[in-house]
Formats: C-alpha cells, structure tokens, sequence
DNA sequence: CAACGATTATTTGTACGATAAATGGCGGTC
DNA sequence: GACCGCCATTTATCGTACAAATAATCGTTG
C-alpha cells in the first residue's frame, strides 16, 4: 500500500503550473510577496506544508529550495524557514516580479517599473547606438516592422516587448539583460488596462521608429533622447487611461 | 546495511559552502557560468552527478531546483535538464554573479559593472535627492562616518557598500534594490586589485560627501552630478591600477 | 516503400520512511 | 548565578519504489 491516495489539487485557480513542487513554490511565493508571510516571519515548517497541500516532503522541501534561490527564504535545522528581508528579494527575478504584480496595486506598480525603465533605457539605448552589430539593428528591425503588422492592440505586444529586449540586447552589457523583464512586465501590464481603450495605438509606432533610426545611425546622444520621448508618451498613456486605485476586493 | 558510505567530499577547494546541496548547485553552476556546459547542452542526468559527487539524488534534485530558479536550467522528463540561453540568466542574483565573477576576466568584468553603474546610480540618486526620508538620509551619514573612520583601504569596503546601498534604498524604489549586488560586487572586486596600491583612498571621501550633501538638501542635479563625479573617478581608478588582463593561469 | 501507430526505454517527478546533523531551549550542577 | 550537558525540533541526506512524460524504436499497414 503505497500510492493510493488521491492527490488533492493544490488550488482550483492555480491553473497550468506543471510540476507539484512549482505549484507549491507558487503558492508560498505568493503569499510571502502579498505579505501574507512578512519579512522575518518563521513558515510552517515542511511537513506542515505537506499536509496543507496534501503533498509530499519532498515536493515541498523542492519548492522551498526554488524559493531559496530567489532569495526569498532561508532555512536553517532546528530553526526552520525564515522570510527573508526585502532587500535580498530577486525582484527581477521573472516569477518574483510575477507574483509581486499579482499582489500589488496596479498602477503603483506601474509607476514603479516606468521610473526604473526612465532611469535605465536612455542610458542603454546610447550604448546600443554606440555598440550594436548590424544583426542586432536587423532584429531591431524586425520587431518594428512587427509593430507595424499589428491589426489591433493586443498583436502590438509582442512586437513592442521584443523592440525593447532587441534593443537591451544591442547595448552588448549582458548586466542589462535581465531587466528586459521590467519592460515585458510594464507592457503587459499597460495592456491590461490601456490598450483596451485605444483600439489601435498608432503613436507610438514613429516614437520607436525614431529610436531605431538612431541607434542604426549611431547617434547615441539622439537615441537617448529618443527613448525619453518614447517613454513621456507611455507615462501620458498611463495616468491619462489608468484609474486612480483599484477598488479593494471584499 | 543503510549509511555506511563515508561522504566523498565534493571538492577540497570549495571551502565553508554550508549544506550538499548548495555545494553541489555551486559546483554545478560555476560549470555553467564558466562554460564547461554551454547554453543548450544537454546536462548529466541526476543519478550521474550523484555518482559523480558521492551524493544521493535527492540531494542532487535540489541543487538543480535552486539553479532552476536561477533561470540557469529547465528539467523535463525523458529528456533531462538543459542549460538555458545566456538572456534567461539572472544575473542580478547573488550567486550567478559570484559564479559569473569567478569565470570572467576580472577587468572587463569591472567595466561592465562600472557602466552599469554610470547607467543607473545617478538617477537613483536624483531620485533619492527627491524622496528620501530622514530615516535614510541618517543611514547614509552613519555610512559616510564609517569611511572616515576607516583606518586602511579594507577597512573602507563594507562602509563604503553602505553608504551605496543606503542610497539605493533612499531612492524608494525597490526594484532598484537587486542592483545593490552590483555594486558590492563591484567594489569588492576593485579592492582585490587597486586598494593594496592605494593603502588608504582618502580621495573618494569628499565625492562621496558631496553626494551625501545633495541628497540631504533634496537638490536632485546636484546629486545626479556628484555621482557622475565620483563614477568617474572610480573608473579613472580601474584604468589605471588593475592590470590589462590576467596571465593565465597554468 | 513510406507513413503512421503502438511499444519501449529513459529521465524527471513524487512519495515514503529512516537516519544524520544542527541548534535553541531546558534543566541540572557547582 | 553561571556554565555545561542533555533533549526536542527541524532541516539535511539517504535509499528505494513507482508514476508520468516523451523521444526513439520498431512493427504494421496502406
């Protein structure tokens, strides 16, 4: 008698999460970063994770190695597992950044990862003008011209995410890389709330294009100032359409 | 007959690494990073780095978690774990950065680091300049107080990584927190090779006043110009001191 | 012979139980 | 009252068994 027990499903909404131990790892990420589990706080300890969620040890102590190396937890014999504070999270992490979103208030959120993206793509769009091969400018490119291809707002994301990653990536500092997170996270989200609104957002579509044409001219002064432009009109887009705070659930 | 094997030690150069598996996910992740396994190979399944390690595969499961979420690997059954391309890395993470680090080549690894820095520390401290508490501006004075009473180059490391990390934080932003670990990284590495010339750097401290003194009278220019200044002379450092790139070791 | 479908083999995923190691707390001793 | 050793709790590690997923193989059939 070994496996009879039927598995109790870790959450009906937790949809496609494939393995058990990412599920959990989902679950108890969540919590800490809704602060349902605050820093410092001491968790349950692994076989009462197990019987929460009606999984095994092993699956648990799997999850909560996962959370570990996002710098969420730390565990110790005797012990148990600590939250850690919040300034050793990975906020860039891309499943921290995830569930801190599902935690957050929208538009703060958004503000937060628009000031980052006001502080660091200026700065990488020059060296992208500096530095970049004729293969990243043709990715570049490409995206653009993916922009253009869009029938409707939705269609416009991915080309406008990849535009962003293409041109981190053209800045040739792999440092840069992981905050293309930040931008994928700000569009989505922008989507979520704006484009609904603006059928089709044809503006912005010169305001890459301006960006692009520097970087392919190597001018890195007009690049930079580009991008400023490009995320002026984001941040418009945003306080204009965005509301204010969004009710609290009951 | 169940635990009679006497543990094979990992390695004898791998020093106070706590737990097995943090050992293992090092030793694994150090291959990665150094590029004994490149981005798509495909890795060793977990009973062969068990027998390779002397470690049971439990212990081996999780390691790869942690390096999972890390965004070095993916795992799937029937076909193993594969090291994911450069771009999903997270750099920004504690651990990959060491690894990253101790593969590199140190000078150009500074340089990367210091134009990240150029990138981003100045407008975190316009933004510090902006929104700082008086909690904060504390902090960073108490940092500042620590540099003076420094009494050799070492001395000025861990005060020195306070007084940036004590900016950061004063920005309010937290997702530029992860950048924290750039810039200790950063500085530790600068130590290990210019401070032993430079027995005690008195120079940096006015610079690092003057960004204190603009932060503290809420001047946003001025804090973003006083760190462009103290960049510069640190990079002037780095040029002139670490030498052109390491022999090879034999 | 080609295409497709079932079978097989390999690898990760999950479970369970036992023991080791670490460590905070308790109690006893001087 | 201070110090020392025992105890309880929790993670750490081990081993084994089986489940699930899926690439590769092989056989069948049109």
């Amino acid at each position: 008698m070994v496996h009879r027990k039927p598995r109790t499903p870790i959450s009906r909404s937790r949809k496609r999460a494939s393995s058990l131990h990412l599920q959990l790892a989902g679950a108890i990420g969540e919590g800490i970063l809704n602060g349902t589990y605050a820093p410092g706080t001491l968790l349950p300890n692994e076989a009462e994770w197990g019987a929460m969620f009606g999984a095994s040890r092993t699956a648990v102590r799997e999850a909560i190695k996962t959370l570990n190396g996002k710098g969420l937890l730390v565990s110790r014999p005797k012990i148990g597992s600590r939250v850690e504070p919040r300034e050793r999270w990975n906020f860039l992490d891309r499943d921290v950044l995830a569930w801190h979103c599902a935690a957050m208030d929208r538009k703060q959120l958004l503000l937060s990862i628009q000031e980052m993206r006001r502080i660091f793509e200026p700065g990488a769009a020059a060296l992208a003008a500096e530095r970049r091969t004729e293969a990243q400018v043709a990715r570049i490119a490409a995206a653009l011209e993916g922009m253009g291809a869009a029938r409707n707002a939705e269609e416009m994301v991915a080309p406008d995410v990849e535009f962003h990653l293409a041109l981190l990536e053209a800045a040739n500092n792999e440092l840069l890389i992981p905050f293309g997170i930040i931008i994928e996270q700000a569009l989505r989200q922008m989507f979520d709330y704006t484009s609904r609104h603006n059928p089709r957002p044809l503006g912005v579509i010169p305001l890459h294009a301006a960006v692009f044409e520097a970087v392919r001219k190597q001018r890195p002064d007009a690049a930079r100032k580009a991008v400023v432009t490009l995320l002026r009109d984001t941040d418009n887009v945003i306080t204009a359409v965005v509301p204010a705070r969004r009710p609290r659930a009951p």
